[in-house]
DNA sequence: CTAATGTGGCTCATACAACGCCCATGAAAT
DNA sequence: ATTTCATGGGCGTTGTATGAGCCACATTAG
């Protein structure tokens, strides 16, 4: 039963798909990559990439990160190499956390 | 026709997700709120909040962004305001870019 | 100029992601 | 100890994102 509601997303999500895409592009057109060429390389469609370089919130995670990743558009400003040791670190942390949450219910910030 | 092959991802863009998707599980608990409550704030289900907080790479960019926003783990580690700054100047950047390339199918690296 | 090619924007068919609902486990609160 | 409830995972259904193919237009190379 996958939605019955278009789903909406705050402007910040928005923005921050819409700039990721706009950095791919930049990085691919500056790299002198068509866009069947990437395309081909992440193993997806030219369609699929142009929704992606127009910031379209609805494609797979994996194949914007993959994109990404091809045209030099390094995500979190981590250093590439930096990546697997910051996983391992938060993996670290999340043992430490209790296993389950109790709501309070308390009233949070909700401000987009 | 959606795809008749799985897909492959290279390492850094699982580890990337899996990192993303990480900081979600860790920012969540330490603010206290149940996956019950973020994924009705964020307008999804329970299933795909535990899908992104494991870092599965076929979720839609938009909803993993916006659960990261919801509970607070800011994307490009850039400042939340200064994001539509960023889009602008990007947008700006592409305009002075040819429109489109030729490719001279230059080998490019390929190690990830 | 012309030819070649990249791009944007459609349509269509279909594999599959997301939903809702279920249960079992285990942590937290009483 | 007992109850409450968050979590993890499975299953069946269905809306929808994706890939393929096409076209028209724009841009670049020759």
């Amino acid at each position: 039963m996958p939605r019955s509601v278009p789903r909406t997303y705050s402007s910040y999500c928005r923005d921050a798909t819409a700039l990721l895409g706009g950095l791919i592009r930049t990085a691919r057109i500056e790299r002198r990559l068509t866009a069947q060429e990437v395309a081909d390389r992440a193993g997806i469609s030219r369609g699929l990439l142009q929704r992606i370089e127009k910031g379209d919130l609805k494609c797979e995670i994996g194949a914007v990160f993959e994109v990404a990743t091809i045209v030099g558009v390094t995500l979190f400003d981590a250093d590439r190499a930096a990546l697997p040791g910051h996983l391992q670190q938060t993996r670290d942390r999340l043992a430490l956390l209790p296993k389950s949450v109790r709501s309070k219910a308390g009233k949070v910030q909700d401000d987009f």
